[in-house]
RNA sequence: GCCGAAAUGGUGGAAUGGUAGACACGAGGGACUUAAAAUCCCUUGGGCAAUUACGCCUGUGUGGGUUCGAGUCCCACUUUCGGUACCA
């Protein structure tokens, strides 16, 4: 009989469903686990072969520890607010959400051919009003919280407010946009407004300046790499630089926990190591400089403070509220021509074309340590958001500061001895201090630092700094703000109405504010927002329900926020809803949360390193500062799948002509390669008839063969459309079955690497499954194994596999599990073995990996439940004791010949026997024994000398 | 530029510092078939050999080093792929 893969996994599938397999309960009496696969959005193209890699991947390990006795959440579900379904919306006029169903009803399709254990009954849409109820609830707490520097944690933003009331902002330590000094007295005056906009200072969701590219023409920001020379991409309109009011979440408060919490979990090393630097802590010292013949002081942060008697210059930011201040009467014109210069600029451009320009300001600083007067210049490439906005420049020791002194001719003084700075700067911090002060200037302090070495150097002018009152040790952070606003229809609404330019909370229990309806999702012709084009998206107040826009009178109704949130507001803390996705009183009951606790396996690509995974831990972090989550940190453990890539196929036209030559002659002639259908080409020859019926421009194509067969030629690129080299996962399950699918896209390599796929190979898997079935039945269909004990042979094979996939399982190995599989079938077959018990654990092992075939196996074996409630087999060390061990006999590292040894036999023995082996007396003519070096049950070696 | 990952047959890939190339694909040869498919068996890194030789040499991007022994560890370099962008 044949393996029927087609029934088997039709037959299973619908058994799970019928029996509610998969559906997981909070059970106290089992150890919990949680396995979690990033959440996809459903894009129209649908999957691939390459998406469900991460989520067999898992899937394998679900079951597995499910077998181990654990009490397993397996979900999935959709991030489904997304830019694709917009700009379909924008072009066609269908609703995003339809669109949007339509793709998760095709996801949902396709992934269910392949045989997961999710438990679709905790399924999460983002853009389910029942699902970001728990968003807009989260943001509204982050509105009503501030950060405590001294307690590290959130706090609610009236016990800050009974703060400023007693004490103004004396002696506050906190999370703040800028320092605000105001007395209580101060705090008491204020009116409600302007309260409020102390308050912003303070909030970890607040309305922010951020500077922004602005297309005035498309009503929108846009995103760096949306904008080329001045211009958007899209159109071609004007882009300007910006300040805009927009949304903003205070990540930067949670750096230090951001940084320390990867010392506690277990991600891959580099993936760490790109958040660390992306939180980017630097420690250094803030110094105060006094501009000449004025009042003013300014502050100028550097980790290089060993450096201060190497300054020739100073640079604010041109964003920096400085440059006003300090510039003379005689270089204003100049610096504002500078400015309006910069502004032009975006971001971006400043940063790939890495042009020095600058402006000198008129003004001098008074340096402390050498009271030498130093230009104040102002240039783009100080940054105005990081630090204070200006620096101390040391042309000698940076690179940048070198190339604006090169260029504007300013000195160069080295304060390392022996270092070379007559072509580039020695930025190395190594090495011994000099001219710190210059020798034959004359002190302006007590104080040098001449002979130390570069880190004391740093260490003594930080303690002089501190102890002199001109400066003070900080700590800065690189990681910024996220900005939450955006300008778009398809995303969550946020539930903020705007009162006498207050943003106001629209009360909790009126939550969720359900996206309004618009007719169309462009800007509107004023500029708002896609939000500007409802006309029921006015709050008022009293009656506390949405009205129609025409009632806003600014007294009890008032308008709505229009701009929508950003991508990830929706995916930060979907792992908490998963827990308990039906719960309409709270993001995640207390009980579900104090069960499951947070994620133990966490499987996505490496593309969120900087995005999701920096949020998500951010916005778990205020979820355990507000008592919510357990824990402080959202996912244990993180494997990142590597990308599938494509395999294409090519056909070689000659110039000019409709003739195609085979890749092996295409040298002799002047071809171009053509992308062609990887479907229609098989092991790289070309199915002909099929490819002049692929296309009409073809169906008269010639060709010029090599050995009767047209060979095509190949290259790994992304897959994609255009490429022709999409293979989808459902033609493949449609020709071998989900179970090989399964088990050749593990096959392929080792889940965390990049990969090619190529469809060629899929044959030994499903070769593999079809010999299993041939284990268990013979021609007629009759089970033909055999009831008795195993021998010695049959358990040391199936120990040895025991053994094997479960330390590889273990460790995401599992391309080595499946090949151990083929090797203990090979081994079985050679033993002739017809044993039912050894098949009974063999289908046990292979059930995470083909659970159809295996249930179905199982069955026949006589089981009436399912196998991913069967005990995982437990492996024994004494069936693989060996009689004799064989070991290598080498010479000088060089192997030479095998020595069989009983398994007890000491050192001493083997050498003996070695020894006096007569093929060893061979290799020792002419030679004298150094030494012996005897490796347990691997290899002798003899080292020899002359 | 900086940070990270990697480089092994025709291909995907195996190898706790201990016989490199497991396992699979492909290819070549054979068996069974009228034939094909399916299945099974043998060979398969390169080179030299071809039964006094189922042996020898060489081989894991390049060049050095450590070691009795290196694909694996160290140093320098080349290339590829990711990420990042002037963070003082």
């Amino acid at each position: 009989m044949e393996y029927n893969f087609r029934d088997i996994e039709k037959k299973w599938q619908q058994r799970w469903i019928d029996n509610k397999t998969y559906q997981v309960t909070e059970d106290q009496h089992k150890k919990k686990f949680y396995v979690l696969n990033m959440f996809p959005y459903p894009s129209g193209a649908g999957l691939h072969v390459g998406h469900p890699l991460g989520y067999i991947a898992t899937d394998i390990y679900a079951r597995f520890k499910r077998m181990q006795g654990f009490n397993v959440l397996n979900p999935m579900g959709y991030d489904a607010y997304g830019l694709p379904a917009e700009q379909y919306a924008i072009q066609t006029g269908q609703h995003p959400e339809i669109t949007t169903v339509q793709n998760i009803s095709r996801y949902r399709e396709q992934l269910d051919k392949i045989g997961f254990c999710f438990d679709w009954n905790r399924e999460v849409r983002t853009c389910d009003p029942v699902y970001y109820h728990w968003t807009q609830w989260a943001f509204q707490r982050m509105f009503n919280s501030y950060y405590d520097n001294k307690q590290q944690k959130a706090l609610p933003i009236q016990s800050l407010i009974d703060y400023l009331a007693a004490n103004g902002s004396k002696g506050l330590d906190v999370a703040q946009t800028e320092e605000i000094n105001i007395t209580a007295d101060e705090w008491n005056a204020m009116d409600e407004k302007q309260q409020s906009d102390v308050l912003m200072n303070y909030r970890i969701a607040f309305l922010g300046e951020t500077m922004v590219n602005w297309c005035p023409k498309l009503g929108t920001v846009l995103a760096n790499d949306e904008v080329v020379d001045g211009v958007s991409v899209r159109g071609g309109y004007p882009v300007v630089q910006q300040k805009m009011r927009q949304w903003c979440l205070r990540v930067s408060a949670y750096s230090q926990r951001l940084l320390d919490g990867l010392e506690t979990i277990q991600w891959s090393d580099s993936i760490k190591e790109t958040q660390r630097n992306w939180i980017g802590r630097s420690e250094g010292t803030e110094v105060e400089f006094q501009v000449a013949d004025s009042d003013v002081h300014f502050t100028i942060f550097t980790t290089r403070a060993d450096t201060m008697f190497g300054v020739t210059f100073m640079v604010l930011a041109p964003e920096s509220e400085l440059v006003d201040v300090v510039t003379t009467e005689a270089q204003k014109a100049e610096v504002q021509a500078y400015l309006d210069q910069v502004k032009k600029r975006t971001e971006r451009e400043r940063m790939i074309d890495k042009k020095v320009t600058g402006v000198f300001t008129g003004s001098y600083a008074i340096n402390p340590f050498t009271g030498e007067k130093n230009p104040i210049w102002v240039s783009d490439y100080v940054l105005a958001g990081y630090g204070t906005g200006a620096i101390m420049a040391v042309p000698a020791h940076d690179s940048r500061d070198y190339a604006f002194a090169r260029h504007f001719n300013l000195p160069i003084i080295p304060l390392v001895e022996g270092c070379d700075v007559s072509e580039e700067s020695y930025d190395a911090k190594e090495g011994i201090v000099c001219n710190s002060p210059r020798p034959g200037v004359t002190p302006y302090i007590d104080f040098s630092l001449n002979g130390l070495t570069i880190k004391e150097a740093i260490a003594a002018t930080k303690k002089y700094v501190r102890e002199h009152n001109i400066g003070r040790v900080k700590v800065n952070y690189r990681l910024r703000d996220a900005i939450f606003s955006r300008q778009r229809y398809w995303g969550e609404p946020f539930p903020v109405y705007y009162k006498n330019g207050m943003p106001m909370m629209i009360p909790e229990e009126c939550l969720p504010i359900e996206l309004p309806e618009v007719d169309k999702f462009l800007p509107t012709e004023t500029g708002e927002p896609p939000l500007g084009n409802a006309t029921q998206w006015a709050w008022d107040e009293s009656n506390r329900k949405i009205v129609d826009n025409s009632l806003i009178d600014n007294k009890t109704v008032f308008p709505i926020e229009l701009y929508t949130m950003p991508g990830f507001a929706g995916s930060s803390a979907y792992y908490l809803r998963y827990m308990d996705p039906h719960n309409n009183k709270e993001l995640v009951s207390s009980d579900a949360v104090g069960y499951w606790q947070n994620v133990d396996l966490y499987v996505g690509g490496t593309e969120h390193a900087t995005g999701h995974l920096i949020y998500s831990r951010f916005w778990n972090k205020f979820l355990f500062d507000l008592g919510i989550s357990k824990t402080e940190e959202p996912f244990k453990k993180l494997i990142n799948q590597g990308m599938i890539q494509g395999r294409s196929n090519f056909v070689y036209r000659i110039k000019d002509t409709n003739t195609f030559v085979s890749l092996g002659l295409s040298k002799q002639y002047d071809v171009t390669p053509i992308h062609v259908d990887v479907n229609i080409v098989s092991n790289d020859i070309l199915d002909v008839e099929a490819f002049k019926a692929w296309r009409p421009e073809f169906n008269n194509a010639e060709f010029i063969l090599e050995d009767g067969k047209y060979i095509c030629g190949w290259a790994i690129e992304k897959m994609s459309k255009s490429m022709f080299n999409v293979v989808n996962p459902d033609n493949i399950v449609e020709k071998f079955g989900a179970d090989t699918l399964r088990m050749y896209e593990m096959f392929l390599g080792p889940v965390e690497q990049s990969k090619p796929w190529d469809t060629n190979g899929i044959d030994g898997c499903h070769r593999f499954l079809k010999k299993l079935w041939g284990f268990f039945f013979d021609r007629e269909g009759n089970m033909h194994l055999e009831d008795k004990e195993p021998t010695k042979d049959e358990l040391r094979s199936i120990h040895k596999l025991i053994k094997k996939v479960t330390e590889d399982i273990e460790n995401f190995s599992y391309n080595t599990s499946i090949a151990a599989f083929m090797i203990c079938l090979n081994e079985l077959s050679q033993l002739k073995s017809k044993n039912r018990k050894v098949m009974e654990d063999f289908v046990k092992l292979l059930a995470p990996f083909t659970p159809h075939l295996s249930e179905e196996l199982y069955e026949t074996l006589g089981h009436s439940t399912s196998v991913c409630d069967a005990e995982w087999p437990e492996f024994n060390e004494e069936y693989l004791k060996e009689d004799s061990v064989k070991m290598m006999i080498s010479f000088n590292g060089k192997a030479r010949f095998p020595m069989e040894f009983p398994a007890d036999a000491d050192n001493a023995t083997i050498e003996t026997a070695v020894m006096n082996n007569p093929q060893t007396a061979k290799y020792l003519e002419g030679w004298t024994v150094a030494k012996v070096i005897i490796v347990p049950k691997k290899i002798v070696n003899i080292v020899l000398k002359k």
